[in-house]
RNA sequence: GGACCUGUGGUGCAGCUCGGAGUGCACGCCGCCCUGUCAAGGCGGAGGUCGCGGGUUCAAAUCCCGUCAGGUCCGCCA
């Protein structure tokens, strides 16, 4: 009898594991009945799935069983007759005979067919999403997943890290995204919330002396759903003290390669960076997808002087769309419309044709702008170039979109290019009150040569905040943290945030750091969006087991419903009727 | 909060522009036949509030309005 490791008291081993080795053996396996081929009342062939695969199971004579029925079946291992190999199988060489079939559940015909034939609505899967697990896609990405998660449990064991759990009841910060709210039993009118992040706990173990911390964290957020965001997400969570920002990208390098090593079998090339003005300058988005060229062009200095009212603007950046001089009017409507909604005022486009260009606003153009544009990235024949003139961070970004909508390769297509984007600004934007508003956190450590512009000219000052791309999605980001009180205060102050504020929101981090923190610095990347382009899916309910839907609905439980009138008198809240 | 796409037997689609009987295809399901199939095959059968509500019309799956659900995106996600 040759015993596995898959081994049970049931049964010897794996659907998928039967080969020639095991001619002439007698072993069982269990499963589901996959699919039932009867030839009469004297043959009748199944396919027996466990979640390694299907083996074929021969019955002399007919029996009562159905698809889905769970089954044992015990039977000799048999080379197929010849010319009977099923080389599309992977057991297609061998076979079941002289079978015993044990029925151990009968099941009723599934509401969808489990084979890989048809594409199911999701809507249809998420509701049984139980069935949907048992077919083939679901297996192998969940699988994959857990792949993931150990190689990043055996990377950041082998770099030094303890892992450390964090409360999921935590106290209420009201910065970032909108928290989900959970309100207490004990303490009527008081809350808890579910943590976005880790963050502040993390910190407080780097003042405990934990100075290198990892966990395999579920973050909440209770923010608008889309493609790579649900509610809930895991990130690998990590911090460690005595260390600049080369040592923390070191060390997420090496669990983000380990991850892609265990995963593809390849540990891909070091992971190569670029600033965050470099990464808008070039690709107009501080994700960049690295698969594709189509780098925007600048051409601020030769529209400097321009007679052209359209490119009188600080910037002039431009996009070379390689063959896209054969886009219809409409499309290039479409793209008009999709820049306009980015906030461009306008788009211009050129086509490139055998003796210049083919544009509205081509007559308008001096002979120096049109060579430019002319000559554009190499241009030739067939491109178009389409440009914005605008402030140069929204010409970049609306010219960023539209490189993505021409040029993005599938999620499943292409290398996997990784790259660092550091020197974030350490302020964006300002927000109702008219105060800045943190680009990453208010615990972000600025750029050490910029200390000077936070009075100044804070929108200047560059941080030490760093994300880690993959093919154009946001894998995670992290920064060095502020640990001395009096650059702490004048972040605060610059924020808008006053020693009260400060000392209400985030009094215990503060109170902690007098009490000697260590310099310190971490980072958090999303296990399910790393998952998700490691198995070639565009979504990432691909890769969670019961993920929600774009209204934050679980599908299958009925997530979110009412409580019992009981529950609401405990928890001493009450339910305001919709629309009062 | 907003834009766009989708919704037709259990499943996947077609039908919708240009209104005319719930019409069609494939899979599944049920019954019968079939001793080497593996997308098995043959014969027969059941199965539908065309998401829901309203309107236009002699007549609505089809046109209009609203609404619900799912999806993609903008806003939002320190």
């Amino acid at each position: 009898m040759s015993k596995t490791n898959e081994a049970t008291s049931m049964r010897d081993l794996l659907c998928a594991s039967l080969d020639e080795s095991h001619v002439g053996e007698r072993l069982s396996v269990c499963g589901w009945v996959a699919k039932r081929r009867e030839h009469g009342e004297h043959l009748a062939f199944l396919d027996i799935r466990d979640r390694s695969g299907l083996v074929q199971a021969v019955v002399a004579g007919s029996l009562d069983v159905r698809s889905e029925y769970v089954v044992r079946v015990t039977g000799t291992v048999s080379r197929r007759p010849e010319g009977t190999v099923n080389d599309r199988l992977a057991t297609g060489r061998v076979e079941l005979t002289d079978c015993d079939v044990v029925v151990l559940s009968l099941a009723e015909p599934p509401p969808f067919q489990l084979d890989d034939r048809t594409e199911i609505d999701e809507q249809i899967r998420l509701r049984y999403r139980f069935l949907d697990l048992r077919r083939e896609p679901m297996q192998h990405n969940l699988r994959l997943r857990a792949v993931v998660n150990a190689a990043l449990r055996r990377s950041m064991d082998a770099q030094g890290f303890c892992e450390v759990e964090t409360p999921l009841l935590w106290a209420p910060t009201p910065e970032g995204a909108r928290e989900f709210v959970v309100p207490s039993r004990l303490h009527p009118g008081e809350f808890y919330v579910l943590p976005q992040s880790p963050q502040i706990a993390k910190q407080l173990l780097m003042v405990g002396g934990f100075d290198r911390y990892y966990q395999i964290a579920r973050c909440l957020r209770d923010e608008d759903l889309r493609a790579d965001r649900q509610f809930e997400f895991t990130q690998l969570d990590l911090e460690a003290s005595f260390v600049t920002q080369e040592d923390i990208l070191g060390f997420v390098s090496n669990a983000v390669l380990d991850a892609a090593e265990a995963v593809t079998g390849v540990r891909p090339e070091a992971i190569g960076s670029m600033t965050w003005a470099q990464a808008l300058d070039q690709y107009g988005t501080d994700k960049p997808d690295l698969r594709f060229g189509m780098v925007l062009q600048d051409l601020s200095s030769v529209f400097a002087h321009t007679e052209v009212k359209a490119f009188s603007a600080t910037t002039v950046k431009a996009l070379r769309v390689p063959g896209g001089a054969s886009f219809t009017r409409s499309r290039l409507d479409q793209l008009t419309d999709q820049a306009k909604e980015l906030g461009a005022k306008g788009l211009a486009w050129f086509r490139i044709v055998g003796d210049g260009l083919e544009s509205p606003l081509a007559r308008f153009l001096s002979e120096a702008e049109t060579r430019a544009i002319a000559t554009l990235d190499d241009a030739s024949e067939g491109d178009l170039v389409l440009c914005v003139a605008d402030e140069h961070q929204l010409a970049c970004k609306v010219l960023g979109a539209l490189r993505v909508t021409l040029g993005s390769p599938p999620v499943s297509e292409g290398p996997h290019h990784y790259v660092w984007v550091t020197e974030f600004p350490m302020f964006e934007g300002v927000d109702e009150d008219g105060n800045l508003q943190a680009a990453h956190h208010p615990f972000t450590m600025p750029h050490l040569d910029d200390l000077e512009l936070i009075e100044s000219d804070p929108l200047r000052v560059r941080s030490q905040a760093y994300d880690l791309v993959l093919n154009g999605w946001e894998l995670g980001s992290g920064s060095v943290r502020i640990h001395r009180a009096d650059i702490q205060s004048r972040i605060f102050s610059a924020l808008g945030i006053s020693d009260e504020v400060a000392e209400s929101r985030f009094g215990f981090l503060l109170g902690a750091f007098k009490y000697g923190a260590p310099p310190h610095a971490g980072f958090a990347f999303g296990i399910d969006r790393l998952s998700a382009i490691f198995a070639g899916v565009e979504n990432i309910r691909e890769v969670i087991a019961y993920p929600k839907t774009q209204s934050g609905a679980d599908l299958m439980t009925g997530a979110p419903k009412g409580i019992t009138d009981r529950q609401i008198r405990d928890l001493r809240i009450r339910v305001v009727a919709k629309g009062s």
